[in-house]
DNA sequence: CAACTTTTGTTCGTTCCCCGGCGTAAGCAT
DNA sequence: ATGCTTACGCCGGGGAACGAACAAAAGTTG
């Protein structure tokens, strides 16, 4: 019964190539599949069996006969299969379910302060998961977790690094907490990664190469390179905010230098100089609905701040050579001044080869991009070769 | 040597699995394979024999026995296949035979602009190629041939792309041509690529991200993130000689815009500003002669550069988070005074965090580097799981 | 110095996966 | 309804790798 060779299997890595294949949601027959994989239509038909018997795969209408007997089709099938994504803000928790096709089955919010610290935020999640997976109890129903936290985090061992607004949480094995509850693989990034990673799976699935610019209360960058998350030595590549530039060499930031890029172009920045000016603006948020309002001197501050933003993103561009720039924050989200801004200098100052066929655009997420991408996060190693063949080892023994 | 399982060891086909684990040159006896591996002994045994049939390990002193009968050991073996590594520049043609260990055999150098065209430079490559592999007649001596040249390069068909200083070669198939006359793989790059992976391979084999800039006629950077060659969409990251930046304002650039990095930083501006000031100097290899003996006013350019060359890579470093920044080029070379004035920048401009275990250092590849890198390239290539196996297979069915 | 111990190297039968051929199933065309 | 065509399911054969058993080469001990 058991493979005598063990857990190395060489074999193994294509026991789910099938799937990988299906996975793009077009429906395939079995010769297809045969054909696409040069395995013999045998081996093919015991895949598609054990694809069948988990779920991930579903029969659709038989194919048109050509003439012959009518080949029966199959397709990827992400209903029966589910991962959490958990987005851990400033002053919110979000946690959310989605089935392995990416659609938002239920969430939930909650308004908690992340420096209550990791014991009670993850206690909520874990409490409000199991409340909302209690809907779906088909066994085997939750594949992964995965969690976007507002600060830096060491994504190989899913703990925060020295996070500045997340006591107590510092080094906390976050996914041991929620492995040991969950039962499943637990991924843990920083946000503006997660966001990124979700923007690309969900709407740019064949670039390779992308910036994703997050403008909030800071200004963070996910950076994909070669179609991988790009996190670099340390883990915190694309930390734009604190790049120096010229506009802020007099202005202190909140980290306690001077000349910082999200000192006078992230939202707290943009809402003081508003304020200044005598509008009852406070908060990024109050910013963003001045924006939406089209008052004039937020969207003018906003062109400005997508200006500034660009001046550091021509290098980017050069560096990377990215095919798309995705915007996204509440401040790029409303409306689209901050990224007429951003373009306005990229198109002009960037240079010519780099920018020629470079998009750039507003994040497609809403409010709950953080948790989407959290889940899309999840459902990547979900859907990876390793978990598959897991899955299916995990079923033929049961 | 490299260390093959620094990054994704694809698990593709475990038949040459044992060869990776050897290429780091440690010698292994046949037991610990097979613990390491998890394969039986006998399959070990196989392995370890089509290996010393190839030629590509070799058989060490037995290890010290432990009470019974003592263990052979075996250990990569470089000095049986060779790799030609070949550099194009501006003026001249450089190419050179490295064994798989990365020594350097024989090279040949001749003034030839590359402006003669893909078919005169590429005939003298393939004569003199021919010429210096005549001293190695193993059959089957040579697995590859790596390629720098002074432009923009498809890497994945190893066409030069719109190259501004190569007249003839647009598109070009080189490693047709290459592959044709010498019957091995050819891989193409950009000169900055290649001296990239080449100082990665050879220096920094255990660093994953890392940033290879070169000064020299140009500006040009070469990209490694998480172990692989970054190139972007279009082939052309690291291009970041056309930054703009506010020191060239008003300074007319070769590309035809105003205000690039290279229009102030690179060989020829030193070079200008020096002859400006009344110093006999011409070309970049003037510039780097006069840094060389100490010049006082070529020391202070060169230290000006370095300074506004880290202005533009402050922000590459927090976007990359790279552990290594390694200088390159002639102007670079001449001593440590581009250098001193990046360091300066960085360290006092960059973000703490990415700074804090950041290395500057100067490139340690003299000017043999490009061939040399060129030959890295090949030899990467050649040493590859798949390279390695289609030699098994070739050399089982002969 | 010879027999024993210990570890390696080698051979060979077994197991398992996968391939490919053959018979059967299931629609189309006449 | 009959034949044709294509797809599906079963089954024997080949290859790869495993592991047990045996042979070899030291060191160890009486």
């Amino acid at each position: 019964m058991i493979d005598p060779r063990g857990q190395e299997t060489l074999s193994g890595s294509a026991q789910s190539e099938i799937f990988q294949i299906l996975r793009d949601g077009v429906p395939r027959t079995r010769s297809e599949l045969a054909t696409l994989t040069g395995l013999a239509r045998s081996t093919v038909a015991a895949r598609v069996d054990a694809l069948l018997n988990i779920g991930l795969i579903r029969p659709v209408a038989d194919a048109a006969s050509t003439g012959g007997r009518p080949s029966r089709q199959f397709q990827f099938d992400g209903t029966q299969h589910g991962v959490l994504g958990v987005d851990i803000g400033a002053t919110h928790a979000h946690i959310g379910v989605s089935d392995l096709q990416g659609t938002l089955l239920v969430d939930s919010e909650v308004s908690i302060p992340v420096s209550d610290g990791p014991e009670a935020v993850l206690s909520w999640v874990i409490d409000e998961g199991r409340k909302l997976l209690a809907d779906y109890p088909a066994p085997d129903f939750l594949r992964a977790v995965g969690v976007g936290l507002p600060g830096p985090v060491e994504h190989r061992t899913g703990r925060p690094i020295d996070p500045p607004i997340m006591p107590g949480w510092d080094r906390y094995d976050v996914p041991g907490k929620l492995t040991e509850a969950f039962g499943v693989a637990t991924l843990v990034d920083n946000d503006v990664n997660v966001m990124a990673v979700g923007e690309r799976n969900d709407h740019w699935p064949e670039v390779n190469d992308m910036l994703f610019v997050k403008v909030s209360s800071g200004i963070g960058a996910g950076v994909i390179a070669g179609g991988r998350m790009h996190r670099g030595a340390q883990g915190i590549a694309g930390d734009i905010g604190h790049i120096w530039v010229p506009e802020a060499e007099n202005v202190l930031c909140r980290c306690g230098a001077m000349g910082c890029l999200e000192a006078v172009a992230a939202g707290p920045a943009i809402a003081n100089t508003l304020h200044e000016a005598g509008l009852d603006i406070e908060t990024p948020q109050d910013v963003a609905a001045a924006i939406m309002r089209g008052d004039i001197e937020a969207v003018r501050a906003a062109r400005e701040a997508g200006r500034t933003i660009a001046r550091v993103l021509t290098t980017c561009v050069s560096l990377i050579n990215p095919a798309v720039i995705v915007l996204g924050g509440p401040i790029a989200n409303a409306g689209d001044h901050l990224l007429a801004g951003v373009r306005e200098i990229i198109y002009t100052r960037g240079s010519p080869l780099a920018t020629s066929s470079l998009q750039i655009v507003r994040s497609r997420g809403t409010d709950k991009a953080a948790v989407s991408g959290a889940s899309s996060m999840a459902r990547q190693h979900a859907l990876s070769a390793e978990s598959v063949e897991d899955l299916i080892v995990e079923t033929l023994s049961a």
